[in-house]
DNA sequence: CCTTTGAATTGAACGCGTTCAAATACGAAG
DNA sequence: CTTCGTATTTGAACGCGTTCAATTCAAAGG
């Protein structure tokens, strides 16, 4: 025994889900998810269909998997994106655009994410309880981002803040996915507007006067907290 | 011939239509959406499992006709709560809670309906094409809360505002339908704290000083519109 | 009455995600 | 080398949403 990966033990059992992940992507991106049989899945890797299902819980999961393996690959364009310039816009635009690019291949793809993904309850679901520490790395993300930034934040709002420009940017995921204008151009220029907005939100958002808002705003987040 | 219904032909198949319908409410509700089979909900309502495909066009289509259902029953309700006040606040409140009550029974059916939902691609999704007339009519009723409250927006802001409160209900409508805190007060409590929050943003929003920030946030809705 | 035509109804069959009992490979222990 | 326990692999079978060719029904026209 000589492997240490996630999930498998013997090197060639991981070489296999590999090789099942890659060969299911292929088929996904070049005739759609939907499209694709969990039984091609499994031809395409030269193995009977149930060995599929001994590697991935389900269909969707293959997406998962390819989800968080761009995941993976991420940490290096983030690290840059941030490493860069100081500021919190262009840092944001970096690491939002890295994501898109990565997607890009396969957006039809993850329409299939978003199914199972709007219900919490589901275990693939980004918002889930068992895709916790992902979503707790990625979150990190933006609490990099954000230190040593341009923009300095009030305290109060501080804590909160990685968490919302993750949900922010998870909106922008979304509205991507779904978005059919060509290129995804819309997407793009509501990215840059949104942008804008929140980086400026921030910056006011210190002012003296805009202490009221700002304690309305916290109490909205404040009411997200616990059951 | 007599009837006049939406689909149906006669009087009798459109009494049949009703029973499928209230069949598999009913067994939705006792033992769940998944649980329930096409098959049961035949059954139920006597027929063969064909013709249940014959008045509805899937499983998921069942949802929706419950979901409008619901929205014919809303009118009264909705009709009251903008008459009983002026307080933009207390008018948003009335709509969404009258939502929320007639959703109660079955708040776990409408996880079946996020499923499709988040697709706006998909028939059925609230966001898609062929429900636009739906959309449309339920977006109504808030420029109707509006008009005459005492609440004024400001004319660039205007035209959007009904559009966005819909949106803002319906994040609250998904909030609701996936919240697991008993009695849902988790929802309630971010209702009570963003309810504020919006007043007050409208409010605040026609301020002087508050004019490069609404600039920036009408450069975001603008960037929603075509392609 | 009989015929015609389209609505309404049937239930078997299909496709696909998923499960599972059984078979096999394979490294470690004796 | 044999034995054994676990990892892996297999493919048939299951369940359920959905489709469909075939059949029945019912009203309108002759």
């Amino acid at each position: 025994m000589t492997g240490t990966s996630e999930r498998g033990q013997t090197a060639k059992a991981e070489e296999t889900r590999n090789r099942i992940l890659d060969g299911a992507l292929r088929l996904f991106r070049e005739r759609g998810f939907e499209e694709t049989t969990m039984r091609d899945v499994a031809a395409e890797a030269g193995v009977a269909t149930g060995a599929a299902y001994y590697y991935y819980r389900s269909k969707q999961d293959l997406v998962m998997a390819f989800y968080l393996r761009t995941d993976e690959q991420a940490r290096e364009a983030f690290t840059e994106a941030i490493r860069s310039t100081k500021d919190l816009k262009k840092r944001l635009r970096g690491i939002i655009d890295a994501k898109f690019e990565q997607f890009a291949e396969h957006r039809g793809l993850l329409t299939a994410l978003l199914k199972t993904g709007v219900d919490p309850r589901d275990p693939l679901s980004p918002f889930g309880e068992e895709t916790r520490q992902v979503r707790e790395d990625s979150i990190a993300w933006y609490a990099r981002a954000l230190e040593g930034s341009d923009v300095s934040v009030p305290k109060d709002l501080a804590p909160h803040l990685p968490r919302l420009l993750w949900m922010y940017h998870m909106g922008l995921i979304y509205h991507w996915i779904v978005d059919t204008s060509p290129g995804q151009r819309r997407t793009g220029r509501i990215t840059d507007a949104t942008l804008d907005l929140v980086v400026q939100l921030l910056k006011v958002s210190s002012l003296p006067f805009m202490g009221p808002l700002r304690k309305r705003a916290l109490k909205v987040l404040r009411a997200f907290e616990d059951d």
